[in-house]
DNA sequence: TTACTATATGCAATAATTGCATATCTATTT
DNA sequence: AAATAGATATGCAATTATTGCATATAGTAA
């Protein structure tokens, strides 16, 4: 499914239309990257919590060639499911 | 930032009342989930990847007793956070 | 609809991370 | 206020992320 199909499915449960659907959507994402972007993370109870994971400087290698290169630090996003997803899933 | 809070600030961009704001969010999660139960990837642009990873048994131990145990073959939701996402946080 | 852009996939070596059980403590929801 | 959910901590092995780059596909914007 992707971001097309979903506001579809919104904008029928949610009673508005495919824009607004739309505009809600992203007003939710954005909301997150917001929080996460001022270094907080967004716990959302039985659902999950995401946060910015922060990654040291290494030294990887080139697969291809076997060299060795300098990777700079970097920050990513992580979800981490709550155990309701868990029990979903595995039961 | 937790449930609450967010719920608060989507209740002032979408100009809905706190309710009306938690009910909207959680019927994006519910959808979320219902895609990812009926084994569906759910892709956001922009945003990233929502999607069931199956884990196989495999042996752990327990780390109080140091015992190893067999843990059973699982399933959990994984988030690959968007290109777009890595670029926000990593200049 | 066309043109553009994002993402998936594959390769391999290595580094980083996960996840296990479980009790306790804290946060959050009802 | 009571009840539920999540964070924490622990050692160690399995798993996965990371890198570059090319290609293929899918998705989005104009």
């Amino acid at each position: 499914m992707n971001k097309k199909q979903l506001v579809a499915k919104l904008s029928g449960s949610l009673n508005l239309s495919k824009a607004d659907a739309e505009r809600t959507f992203d007003t939710i994402t954005n909301t997150i990257l917001d929080a996460l972007k001022g270094d907080d993370s967004v716990k959302i109870a039985g659902f999950g919590t995401y946060k910015v994971a922060k990654r040291k400087a290494r030294i990887g290698r080139n697969p291809r060639t076997g060299e060795q290169i300098q990777i700079a630090a970097s920050q990513k996003v992580k979800f981490l499911p709550a155990k309701a997803l868990k029990e979903i899933f595995n039961k």
